[in-house]
DNA sequence: CTGAAAGCGCTTACAG
DNA sequence: CTGAAAGCGCTTACAG
């Protein structure tokens, strides 16, 4: 590998000149400058990563710990992310799936691997977590959060969400609805239920138990709970899924037994991940701003790894219902 | 941060013996390592990977680019590549869509930031690929091939997955089919093209050129290409698409338009993504491999970062057809 | 504006 | 088995 000592042989400069060369805002005249970029290009020279980062103490590189790809709301917070980071000339080191990658990821920052960590899919407090937050190793957390917990977040109102979706039901009449949640786990899916339950109580048609389904966040456990709901006794009307995933899960269980949507029942889901609009599914679904979540996420990182003392900021996105054809009504 | 010193200090022995402690067959008595790993505990040590690159040359990491994450093909083969990576002890560094991420990751190998890539969506023979193969940089391709390019690659073949669907058609009487493809840039798409027109052709149905549309590989494309295959004067009995995508696209148009499959049209996917077995599609479809693909990247890449110089390797894994409700036949 | 030198935190011959 | 020392390839005060 080409060094920038040979840089330097080959444009006659000392090795001090050429880095400077690399550095923004250093003085160098224009002819020397001209001669080691020609004497760079000459010999094909790239500098060394790890020796900059040794220096420097950055790497340029951040960590995302996302999810299950499967669920599509994954993929694409993740493109978002990818375009965010490579905007601001990061690489991005990818963790996916089970909730030990957020141990590694959280490894990572204190081998100096990445300057700092999105998670994306934080469960609950670990210890590791609370460690690293007093090592005030940079990290943000994004769609799932912690309440009570003193670092950058970015969320979406999750109760606001529930809430929205049980007025909209009972304005239209739907007032025997199920519930399928991901698991209890997940900090998204107790909001979406919480915020549910409450307002359809407010109402006066307060979920019964027994229409409380709840799982991993997967298309099999959307088909089997809403296959389950069917044939429950009591007719269920419509079914709020905590994720479009579920919710095409639920559609497709629907489908299979002959129930008409929204004819017999109505189904919602949430995110508003692009397959809820294909002609497949025609998804009513609470509307999460994915790309202003990664956008948030990614201007709150930065900000964070220039300075790790800075008061934690808690962003809060609005969400709205997008309503289609699993429903029948348009807004009130 | 703490380092190696720190640790030196706190278990009295010099810095060489921590590092040694951390080299697997270093030779330290037992008494000394007991000493150091207490203290690396109690100092909370991590070592400075920064650091081990320089010394070593090795990053630990390699790169993965992915074309556009909303193809299921994608998120599925970085899943599998994901938990190959992380079984042989590697991070993962994504560089998610577009033609110039592919020079960025190979950028990074000449960085030293990564150690070598696996690239799932190569495109065309650039000066830059070249380049890297002349230098010896580790890199792999999966799923999209270059013919006649010295290097490692894993593919399936992709030619044969297309006439496999043109005698199944032609096989249960359907010889009025269409093909919709990816962009012709894809390698993948002009082999299933190849095979399957080839094969018509041979079975003495040629496949006409008007009933060949091509363009991205998306959902919207799939879509419009069936409306515009429905909308023919000449009747089309079924559509051969050249991924799963443009099939949930088409199988979607077909439903819009009120046109039933397989009632009134065949269709015919190739992946066999995890969304093709969904209900909603219940595609017919040509089976790719996907774990099988990244498993061998996997095992490729950390083989030739181990040894640049050896002979390239090229694997093609078997596709075979899963026939499901999108057509109406069971295999002879 | 430029060079000589120190040092980031490791690994690994070289002695002992 | 262990220590002292060199060096990986940069950045950045310190002189001039």
């Amino acid at each position: 590998m080409v060094n920038s000592r040979d840089v330097a042989r080959a444009a006659g400069v000392s090795q001090a000149t050429v880095s400077r060369v690399m550095t923004p805002g250093t003085p160098v005249s224009d002819a020397t400058r001209a001669r080691v970029l020609q004497a760079m290009a000459a010999v094909g020279y790239q500098p060394n990563l790890a020796a900059q980062t040794m220096k420097t103490g950055r790497t340029g590189t951040v960590g995302v710990v996302v999810a299950d790809l499967t669920n599509p709301f994954y993929p694409q917070i993740l493109d978002a992310l990818s375009d965010a980071f490579d905007e601001a000339g990061y690489r991005m080191t990818v963790w996916v799936a089970d909730s030990a990658k957020n141990d590694a990821a959280l490894l990572a920052i204190r081998q100096g691997s990445v300057d700092g960590v999105v998670f994306t899919t934080v469960t609950e407090t670990s210890s590791e977590l609370h460690g690293a937050l007093e090592r005030q190793s940079p990290l943000v957390l994004v769609n799932r959060t912690l309440a009570g917990v003193d670092c950058d977040q970015v969320g979406s109102d999750n109760v606001a969400g529930g809430a929205l979706v049980a007025d909209y039901l009972v304005r239209h009449g739907r007032t025997r609805p199920a519930f399928i949640g991901g698991t209890p786990l997940a900090t998204t899916s107790q909001g979406r239920l919480h915020g549910f339950a409450t307002r359809l109580a407010e109402l006066g048609h307060p979920l019964s138990p027994d229409r409380i389904f709840q799982g991993e966040y997967t298309h099999r456990n959307g088909y089997a709970a809403m296959a389950r709901a069917l044939d429950g006794s009591d007719a269920v009307d419509s079914v709020f899924c905590s994720n479009d995933l579920l919710a095409f899960g639920a559609i497709d269980a629907a489908r299979s037994a002959g129930t008409a949507v929204p004819d017999d029942i109505w189904i919602i889901g949430y995110d508003d991940t692009d397959m809820a609009s294909w002609e497949s599914f025609d998804l009513t679904t609470v509307r999460q701003d994915i790309a202003g979540m990664a956008g948030a996420a990614t201007r709150m990182l930065l900000a964070r790894i220039q300075d790790p003392a800075a008061p934690a900021e808690q962003v809060v996105l609005e969400s709205r219902l997008v309503i289609r054809g699993s429903t029948a009504h348009q807004p009130a």
